[in-house]
DNA sequence: CAAATAGTGTCTCTAAGACAATATCAC
DNA sequence: GTGATATTGTCTTAGAGACACTATTTG
């Protein structure tokens, strides 16, 4: 009968097999259109980080941001790590959305891909290119499902314009999950992770969750209330939004000053 | 400049640092106490699928059946071959939990796990050991929050007793995570594993989510009831139960009957 | 009939949605 | 004052919870 040391000291975890994995961010952040006329509210647009792969596979084609897990590291710190080199910014939050495991979705080789969904608060993020020369972009993002109930994935930056389609996969539990029909130069199977962010990036925002995280710590009601409606594409009466924020808000007593109208009472996450 | 075909023939992935990946499954099942006293319903309890360990590391205790992710499947297969093997019978459902992937977590060496929650539908599980002479047992399950704020996870199989504490993590998004405080003979990380299976288990229940898949085909709206009430540990009014169960059923035209009441009438899934 | 579960009706209270009305600032 | 957003009040309706009551079977 063997010791636990001697079993370990003959345990080699090089003679089972081994896969590569990832991580792959869907970093997400609001940003307001700049066309402020004077009074006028800006815009809100949800927008997602993209990359341009500057290598084979898929050259040239745009991805999540994303790479392999080091050896010292969580899944969740090697996400983390990712999105700080791409952006420089360390993000709000983190969420994993799914495990992507297909043995054929990348031509490399065994490449398990954990997909995170990631929030990074307004701000002036600089866009840099990573390490390897990959350009880093900013695209506004539409998603919505279409009269043949198809998904249309559609994200923009300027003149480049990603569009892919997909299918929602019948799905057990409330985990909705896709299935690329049209990729639309983004590259891998990363449609289908940011179908599932998005998705999940919605539930959480019915609830008032992660929505904070898009904000700096004092906010107004009103640009609560634009972050959900721009998340969950849907519009709410202010008074009934007022409501039911309450709950997760607590008053400061600064308010906002300089727009041509009522000055906005600026409010805090409760807890 | 290469071509795409060059690349992929000069790239080995065995260059880059690679993990060991498994797949652990907390697999529940509902269980009614046999003690049916005429015409008095039996007891539904919520039991877990463990495995006696009969090696090192954590030899002895038990554990989530579980294994290595295999060359030529997806870590969803891979779950559903492992419960297939240990109790030959194919879970209604599989949901993944969380990656557990903490590089102390196992000390044989990097070993990542996804924690996935399945469900076994209520028949005559024949409880067969593994390939490895390891021992299956069905334990009854309780998770209830403590008057200090930690969580209690106790399971029961005749004299065996495990108790692990455990407490919540701060956590971003709707999804809880647990820290293990004690981890009462549960192998590895297992008790987290379980906690945050139970944790999806009960927030899915809440929307009618998962609870048919306990059930055979057609069913009667109580054993419906039952069921939601044994994964949420709450207890409801028949009459509200029926008013919000109707949006997920549709009734058949049969009746159950030999017990020594008023006959019910047998529904099925909506969908 | 008694015991036990099956199933219906309805009262109250709360929360959500719609909408109207008032408040306050910069120009 | 005008144009814009901020903020409050309230009407109506839908749903959740509580509870009382009726229905039906087997021993």
């Amino acid at each position: 009968m063997k010791s636990e040391k001697e079993f370990l000291n003959n345990y080699h975890i090089e003679d089972y097999e081994r896969p590569s994995v990832t991580a792959d961010v869907a970093a997400f952040m609001i940003r307001r259109t700049e066309e402020e006329s004077y009074r006028k509210e800006p815009e809100s647009r949800l927008s997602l980080l993209l990359v341009k792969r500057g290598e084979f596979p898929f050259k040239g084609c745009w991805a999540l941001p994303g790479g392999f897990l080091r050896g010292d590291e969580t899944i969740e710190e090697c996400a983390m790590r990712e999105i700080v080199e791409e952006t420089n910014i360390a993000p709000a939050s983190l969420m994993l959305v799914n495990v992507f495991s297909d043995p054929e979705r990348d031509p490399r080789g065994r490449i398990i891909s954990n997909a995170f969904a990631s929030i990074i608060s307004e701000s002036s993020v600089s866009e840099m290119g990573g390490d390897d020369a990959e350009e880093a972009r900013w695209f506004d993002v539409s998603f919505e499902r279409e009269a043949d109930g198809h998904y249309r994935l559609e994200l923009k930056n300027g003149d480049i314009s990603l569009n892919a389609v997909l299918s929602e996969r019948e799905t057990k539990f409330r985990r909705t999950s896709f299935e690329i029909i049209d990729r639309g130069e983004i590259a891998f199977d990363h449609a289908k992770m940011i179908a599932a962010a998005l998705s999940n990036l919605r539930s959480e925002a019915e609830s008032f969750s992660g929505i904070f995280d898009f904000l700096p710590e004092k906010f107004t009601l009103t640009q609560l209330q634009r972050v959900q409606e721009t998340i969950m594409n849907i519009s709410v009466l202010p008074a009934n939004f007022r409501r039911k924020a309450a709950e997760y808000v607590v008053e400061t007593d600064e308010y906002t000053s300089g727009a041509g109208h009522r000055p906005a009472k600026l409010f805090k996450r409760k807890d």
